[in-house]
DNA sequence: ATAATAATAAACAAGGAGTTCAAAAACTAA
DNA sequence: TTAGTTTTTGAACTCCTTGTTTATTATTAT
């Protein structure tokens, strides 16, 4: 890819990263970022339709980057390596522990609807093959489903949002299966 | 109060309770408020500093109203009558559905944070001498509690989102005592 | 080197937010 | 009813943001 293009992406990214660290996603105009980013704002609008849009690309970014490292994992390990359900949660809360500024400034505003649906469906297809719904016959699946996905996520929200910098992920995954542990026993 | 007052205020909550019914907040803009509520436009900017203070309004008018029918409750009826935990939550579900209409058009938009943060400050109050921490005694305590109050408001915002209008309050309720019974026997 | 592509500044139109003001209308209290 | 107060109204206005366009300059890949 030309460097001019990879540059200005790159740039604009860092420049929203920045943003939502310091003030709400609404107060953010596409002028702050073309100025925190240093672009013209023609360069900007040939990249992105609008400020939603390089919150859709970072999000995927966070996501992309999970999914590779999961299959790195799976590629590169034996198979005696411990690689469960448990293991990939944590390994997920170590990656957003990186982007954890950002995150939070976003979680905190209007625009973490975003990452939250996209967090929502990432899970959703990690619990598929994984929760058992024994326990809970007399309730319709859907809202176990439900109720497994949102729980772990509000965990992962409550993480991130109050300053339990102290909690280690691995802390956290134990403490989503202690909540829930009728949703995985038979 | 002025007659005048209360009659612009009651068709301006109107007006946001029709628009946000047909469209996401983020696309309704004051003008629309205005000319659904037929009045003037400094009328509206004498009244409201926003289109979020009107949501403000909206919301805080539903709890008013479980607040004050809760106290109805304990005031009007005899000591044999249940009108405990659950009973409280299957009674707040009720007035949901009410509002149900507004309430799935704010929900689907930026304009839910409002509702939803209003809802888990009602829920925490409710929850403090409700919930039993023995049996996570493993888990800090404000995990826990966040844990409660935050599978109930998701399990309201399934059920409103989703076209589950055959599910009724009372099953909502015993669903939730069922998903977390832990939280709820010593 | 050159042809293609990207970045840029500047100007532009369209539209929403919020304010101001004087005149008209509706209210209250006597 | 009247007189005085308060609210409503429409219109005009400023400021800001969005998104587009254009001609020019700079960078890139080969």
């Amino acid at each position: 890819m030309d460097r001019r293009i990879s540059k200005t992406i790159k740039s604009v990214k860092k420049a929203f990263s920045n943003l939502i660290s310091e003030k709400a996603y609404k107060d953010i105009t596409v002028q702050d970022i073309i100025d925190e980013a240093d672009i013209g704002r023609a360069t900007f609008y040939s990249h992105y339709k609008n400020k939603e849009e390089v919150v859709n690309a970072l999000v995927n970014d966070i996501f992309e980057h999970i999914l590779s490292h999961n299959l790195d994992i799976e590629n590169h390990h034996d198979f005696s390596q411990k690689h469960n359900f448990s293991h990939r949660i944590e390994h997920m809360l170590y990656h957003f522990e990186e982007d954890k500024d950002m995150l939070i400034g976003l979680l905190n505003s209007e625009g973490g609807e975003i990452f939250l649906s996209a967090l929502k469906k990432h899970l959703a297809d990690a619990f598929k093959t994984n929760i058992s719904l024994s326990k809970f016959d007399k309730i319709p699946e859907n809202i176990v489903f439900n109720h497994a996905v949102t729980s772990l996520m509000q965990l992962i929200l409550f993480w991130l949002k109050e300053d339990n910098c102290c909690i280690k992920p691995e802390d956290v995954a134990d403490y989503y299966f202690l909540l829930n542990k009728d949703l995985f026993t038979e």
